[in-house]
DNA sequence: TTTTCTATTGGGGGTTTCCCGTATTTAGGC
DNA sequence: GCCTAAATACGGGAAACCCCCAATAGAAAA
């Protein structure tokens, strides 16, 4: 997975960075981050308050592709309160480096999905006791799922992030041929269909697969599907 | 905020639509609907607490298909206040309809979007002005997303709403290797990964298309990702 | 206990897909 | 007007997939 660093664009840097600086002296939290996916490109983007230590850490031991709060994340509706997280095996691997680089132990991780397949994840942390912890938490979470929501919203709207995590689209003829592979038919069929030679189609569903970063078809469709390109046949 | 464990009562029904009426008390509500939504699939299923006049007039009329407030949430990530919907046509008809039924004036629907593609729509309602619905408004939002959440987390984990459609069951080693399918690798790929055959393999997929009643791995892949028994590598 | 289901492996052979080319048409940029 | 990129279209040959068959073993259900 691929990380794109959003602070190092010119005015989100503030924008962002200033809002995350705002939840956590609202909420008394030390630290809030949030991360954009797109899971079909395979691209995340970010921004946090955390130090640079600790992002180049991350960045250099490729973290992203074990964080728990991440995974966990992308199969869940609800928050991910990272106490839930402490039976997982990587959860080890990564919160002990948080730790030796001075990041709070209790924390929270709120996902939020937009219609396009994107997942966005604003994770909030502290440094307290876990007593503490839960109180703090029933208090704040209905006014960080908000934010979440918020910052997602603005996030995938604005420029750099729709360029940055690029959303595919298929011409005309590339959903059609793909709508009727997810309806179970073989490219000589959908040639017949269309009155077009099956290798014709063929070329359609490669580039097809080309433009969403597919192996092979089977996983075109599937992606296809989840981003809403066709509907299951 | 307290948060209410739907799964100690009893009966489906009275169990979402008595959560409803909680919220409705809670946050000075005349009505609060629920509506989970499986787009690629094509159902809808529904708890209000409006009156069984309107319940009826809505479905006879096939109002569903022409619901604004379901229509702008497919596209939104945020709550949609009913007031932003006032400009559109179709606005005009289901709402002076529900004004003719005795409905509230004032709403706002939250959608929740699970990780299959499911949506779920949480409305609630209140006759009042417009000044006093703002204030309202920003003071419940909030917490109306945590419920919004948890009710739809509950449903779409809930039985009824997985056996509303016929729901077949893959084997654990099937739903592996079609899940290996979705994430683009071959067959002989898949069997190296598991350390068997190819042939296993392409055997499993077998039996895994004949389950979905799919004519094709293409076609199984992408009903295993709708309905959530695989999602999308 | 018998039966059924799942998981496993293999052969043979037809079908389908996929990668390599080429070619025309169209839309947009300089 | 020219050029480039994308969309559309077609074919040969190699690779992968899929369907028929048979067979073994363990686990679960009847």
């Amino acid at each position: 997975m691929e990380i794109v660093d959003l602070s190092t664009l010119p005015d989100s840097e503030t924008r962002y960075t200033e809002f995350l600086r705002q939840i956590c002296e609202k909420h008394d939290m030390d630290h809030a981050a949030y991360a954009g996916m797109n899971p079909t490109a395979g691209t995340v983007a970010g921004y946090v308050t955390y130090g640079d230590e600790w992002k180049d850490h991350y960045q250099s031991q490729g973290l992203i592709m074990i964080d728990p709060t991440i995974h966990m994340s992308r199969r869940s509706i609800a928050p991910v309160d990272w106490s839930r997280l402490e039976r997982s095996p990587d959860f080890q691997r990564v919160f002990r480096d948080a730790h030796d680089f001075g990041l709070p132990s209790q924390g929270v991780t709120i996902p939020v999905r937009g219609p396009y397949g994107d997942i966005g994840l604003l994770s909030a942390t502290r440094d307290c006791s876990k007593e503490e912890w839960r109180k703090l938490y029933t208090h704040v979470i209905g006014d960080l799922q908000s934010m979440a929501v918020h910052i997602h919203d603005n996030v995938v709207t604005s420029d750099e992030f729709t360029s940055a995590l690029y959303h595919p689209t298929l011409s005309t003829r590339e959903a059609e041929i793909l709508q009727w592979v997810a309806a179970g038919k073989s490219q000589q069929d959908i040639g017949d269909i269309l009155s077009i030679s099956h290798r014709t189609v063929e070329v359609h569903l490669r580039s097809s697969r080309e433009k969403l970063s597919a192996l092979t078809t089977p996983q075109a469709v599937g992606r296809a599907i989840a981003i809403g390109l066709i509907t299951p046949g």
